[in-house]
DNA sequence: TTATATGCATAAGAATATTATGTATATTTG
DNA sequence: CAAATATACATAATATTCTTATGCATATAA
């Protein structure tokens, strides 16, 4: 993600799988167009990030993935699974400890 | 940082330049017992990420350093300069971006 | 006296990102 | 209609930041 990306390494496989849990169905592009609406244009997925990190958690089993033809277009759907909602849930709590313990070293104040 | 490390990449200057910028000076293995003793045992911090990062930090003249001679050893302190302490403004106001957004996509409740 | 704590440092390797590039189809705009 | 932009996937080279391992040396506790 660019912008001050360096803060972001780690967050990005917790991003896809939060939207995936929301919407059982998304394709690459569509992940990207999702996080720059959502962050109100502050988060911009590059699709070196994107792509390499789907392909990671399609082979740990964390998604899984069906393929659309639109048109004369492919469009790759990426689908969580079982054991990656599992995931899913330790990734968040895991960052949930984190940001609280952040913001308790910081002394930054919880938004709103 | 270990434990969840992909998590924490990127933030461990921001915790360096908060405990510099309350504590005026502080040495290596200084830091790495305060980060442990203020996130109650949570984060560890690693001789190989603190050490590399505050030769960094130095180079880029947002840290300087004095040694001085305890007994037979030698402590090298580290002190934020001028410069440092604007860059530590930036880098936690991007902080804070960043985990307000986040916390509104994962729909994370603040910490109190 | 032996283990643990203090104190600094670097090298090899892993993980995760940026930037650049490639390929191709679809749609909008001048 | 032609050109620009959007859609859609992918990978390679490179950068950054970390973990793990190792090295060296002094000080203190068991």
């Amino acid at each position: 993600m660019k912008q001050n990306s360096q803060l972001y390494k780690g967050s990005l496989s917790t991003i896809i799988l939060k939207l995936l849990s929301q919407n059982d169905k998304m394709y690459g592009y569509e992940i990207t167009k999702a996080v720059h609406k959502l962050s109100e244009g502050s988060l911009v997925l590059t699709e070196g990030a994107l792509y390499p990190s789907l392909h990671k958690l399609e082979a740990e089993g964390i998604l899984t993935t069906t393929v659309e033809t639109i048109g004369n277009r492919q469009r790759k759907y990426y689908l969580i699974t079982k054991h990656g909602k599992k995931e899913f849930i330790l990734k968040l709590k895991a960052m949930e400890e984190y940001f609280n313990q952040m913001q308790k070293i910081l002394q930054l104040k919880p938004a709103i």
